[in-house]
DNA sequence: ATATCGATTATCT
DNA sequence: GATAATCGATATG
């Protein structure tokens, strides 16, 4: 079974406009699943495509990092939509998340896990890991720290990016790949409307992050 | 295969 | 001073 069937480096797709990220973000969240991921490092390109999402609301979501209102953090949450909002959690990891919604409405889709496509070496020398069986790709992208890390995705260098454009070295592309299935379940590791079900996968992709009983 | 736990620091109360 | 949209190591079945 060949996972990399449908993806060839000549079709990267075309960019996503302002408007799809323009919607409620859990339309956006749902929409994202399949599209591709892109980063350009020189003449690389590493490119993942996206097999889950967790949308966030704004005042209507305690979950949500804008539920109390604008900070210093969360500002771009509260921008126009199409932008990367990047935080850093555990004072470890980055996580990578995109507005949504008209300007000041604060919702956002965070990206939770890939499947590798191109640049599967520079992702791996990104995370620290070696990839001796297929098995061990899942530890590439698999969960939000581990794919903001394999693409090099941190708050300083990437927040606040445009990612509707391929001009930015950061974006988000569909290339007609259209998921097969889509499952909506409870967001993970929050406390808060913990019982919405606002993360959606491709169930069943194997780059899909936790126990196998949620994938 | 699943559960538990410690690491480590920006951010906000 | 407490918390957190996580990860990896370790322990146990």
């Amino acid at each position: 079974m060949n996972l990399h069937r449908s993806f060839s480096m000549s079709a990267l797709g075309t960019p996503l406009p302002r408007a799809f990220f323009n919607r409620d973000s859990r339309v956006v969240g749902r929409e994202l699943l399949g599209k591709l991921l892109i980063r350009r490092e020189g003449r690389k390109k590493l490119v993942g495509r996206i097999v889950e999402v967790e949308a966030y609301l704004g005042k209507a979501d305690p979950a949500a990092h804008s539920f109390g209102g604008p900070t210093p953090r969360n500002l771009v949450m509260f921008g126009p939509p199409g932008f990367a909002y990047v935080y850093f959690i555990y004072g470890n990891h980055y996580c990578l998340n995109v507005s949504c919604q008209p300007e000041g409405n604060a919702a956002a889709v965070l990206f939770r896990a890939l499947e590798p496509l191109a640049g599967i070496k520079e992702m791996a020398r990104a995370r620290g890991v070696t990839v001796k069986n297929p098995r061990d790709l899942r530890r590439l992208t698999s969960g939000p720290g581990r794919m903001a890390e394999a693409f090099d995705v941190t708050r300083e260098r990437d927040n606040g990016k445009d990612l509707t454009s391929s001009r930015s070295d950061l974006w988000l592309a569909d290339d007609g790949f259209v998921p097969g299935q889509i499952a909506a379940t409870k967001r993970i590791g929050i406390t808060k409307a913990a019982d919405r079900e606002w993360r959606y996968v491709i169930p069943g992709n194997p780059f899909v992050s936790g126990p196998k009983k949620i994938r």
